[in-house]
RNA sequence: GGAGGGGUUCCCGAGUGGUCAAAGGGAGCAGACUGUAAAUCUGCCGGCUAAGCCUACGGAGGUUCAAAUCCUCCCCCCUCCA
């Protein structure tokens, strides 16, 4: 890298919102090689889009050096984070944390190096759950004031709402997780979302009350789209980071329909191009500004799923939507293709079905539905009807149309389309 | 523990015996317009080859020709008091 500190970098990108002491915190990254953390729910089994930021900070960190510490909240997610929600979450059971635990150390080894500790992978279950109550009352307890926590903006909120005990003690545990990190581990910056800085600034006074070290915070943006979406969520429910809940092909399809507005901004945070060529994008209107996003969906694909599944999810969206090849003078470092020639269709949605399925024809309706692009037959016959189904192609005219071998095209498949969108290709197996 | 207020379709939220598959808004889907964007306009928006039937208004019973609406018991949430 550059000369650069992860500090500037992360700056430039986009990555901070708060910084608890900004200007010791700069000398702080470009002097040394520290240890930071940040902490991951395991309240499913896998991660989504919306911690693709912490994410892709550590990566940042770890290129300049610094340790990591990614923190898998097992003992914390017994208890549930309160911060900036607006109601009390489900309390998961110990067994369904564990599984979850397990598959998010497995997700975060993907974009993060492990190897010879350079980036340790943590669940503060192992120290949490042997706390003994009236010791940590009395240690950490007395460290606290209960007038301060009920002023914090985080919760606030909940307050109108209705906080019980358990989830008022969250910002303990949190904070004694630092505590812990730091003594144990040498770790002095905790990073996170901007929800999380009530719990980050708490961990700094305790560890600085306990240890009487100075310790550092820095909080990310919560985003949103600029149409003040969450970030990760779509129609079809949350765009997860494992390819198994979400194909490549969709997490493509994701990032490809960014707003216009965000272009920029998410190229800076969810690539790892140079930041002078995704300051070039702010120039780009009309179709390159559409290549802008075809990077942006390459790149971001290419990070959690692979390059070759990049590839993949691009060429589908060459073959479907007509994806024109990016102009090579944009985006230099991309390893998006830049030409259209050898593109395979394999990442379109694809289902099987045998030649005696199709033998006497199947209604429309009931294959749309079959297929999975309606919920429902009466969807699909809605569909059909509204002019919104295409085999091949072509429009459908009446729901219950019968679909058959006739429909097979010379490649032996038949393809589905619902509205502008959503493809499926159906393959026939002789 | 006492008093009061609530739990309605994906979400918010109206409805307090039939005209209710349930107003209105949001989300979503489709069409037009476009750039796989946004905005706008139009249609759709529980299931079922469907003028009918089935499933739905926290749960279980009951009253009634008829219940989301009335009664009984239970569960959950909120507010105030302790």
């Amino acid at each position: 890298m550059s000369g650069k500190s992860a500090y500037d970098v992360l700056h430039e990108r986009g990555f901070i919102e708060q910084v608890t002491d900004e200007e010791s915190t700069r000398d702080l990254l470009e002097r040394e090689n520290i240890t930071c953390y940040i902490g991951f729910d395991p309240t499913a089994a896998s991660l989504h889009v919306g911690s693709l930021v912490p994410i892709m900070s550590l990566m940042h960190m770890q290129h300049h050096g610094h340790k990591l510490i990614a923190l898998v909240g097992g003992g914390t997610a017994l208890i549930g984070d309160p911060s900036g929600k607006t109601e009390m979450r489900r309390i998961l059971t110990r067994d369904e944390i564990d599984v979850n635990a397990k598959a998010i150390k497995k997700q975060l080894s993907q974009y993060l190096d492990f190897k010879e500790d350079r980036a340790l992978l943590l669940n503060n279950a192992d120290w949490l759950s042997k706390l003994n109550y009236v010791e940590f009352l009395r240690d950490v307890g007395s460290c606290f004031s209960v007038n301060r926590m009920l002023a914090a903006e985080s919760c606030k909120m909940r307050l109108e709402k209705g906080l019980n005990f358990i989830e008022f003690n969250y910002m303990l545990l949190q904070s004694y997780d630092f505590y812990y990190l730091c003594k144990n581990y040498g770790c002095i910056l905790q990073m996170g979302g901007n929800d999380q800085w009530g719990n980050i600034v708490a961990g700094i006074d305790l560890t600085r009350r306990l240890e009487e070290k100075k310790t550092y915070g820095i909080t990310f943006p919560l985003l949103t789209t600029s149409q003040g979406h969450k970030m990760g969520k779509t129609e079809k429910g949350t765009v997860w980071l494992n390819a198994g809940l979400t194909t490549p092909y969709d997490y493509f399809q994701y990032w490809i329909n960014t707003e216009d507005l965000d272009v920029v901004r998410f190229l800076a945070l969810f690539t790892l191009l140079p930041m002078e060529e995704v300051k070039e994008a702010k120039k780009l209107v009309d179709s390159e500004l559409n290549m802008a996003k075809a990077v942006l969906a390459f790149e971001a694909t290419s990070i959690t799923h692979g390059q070759d599944a990049a590839i993949a999810a691009w060429g589908a969206a060459v073959n479907t939507f007509g994806l024109k090849p990016v102009n090579s003078n944009l985006f230099p470092s991309s390893s998006i293709p830049r030409s259209n020639d050898e593109v395979g269709t394999s990442a379109i949605p694809t289902v099987e079905k045998t030649m005696g399925e199709l033998e006497r024809g199947v209604s429309a309706f009931e294959l749309f539905h079959d297929v999975g692009l309606c919920k429902s037959r009466g969807e699909a016959r809605r569909l059909i009807t509204q002019g919104g189904a295409y085999v091949n192609g072509l429009k459908m005219g009446a729901f219950d149309e019968k679909i058959g071998i006739d429909n097979i095209d010379k490649a032996g498949e038949i393809h589905l389309r619902k509205g502008k969108k959503q493809y499926i290709v159906i393959k026939v197996l002789q």
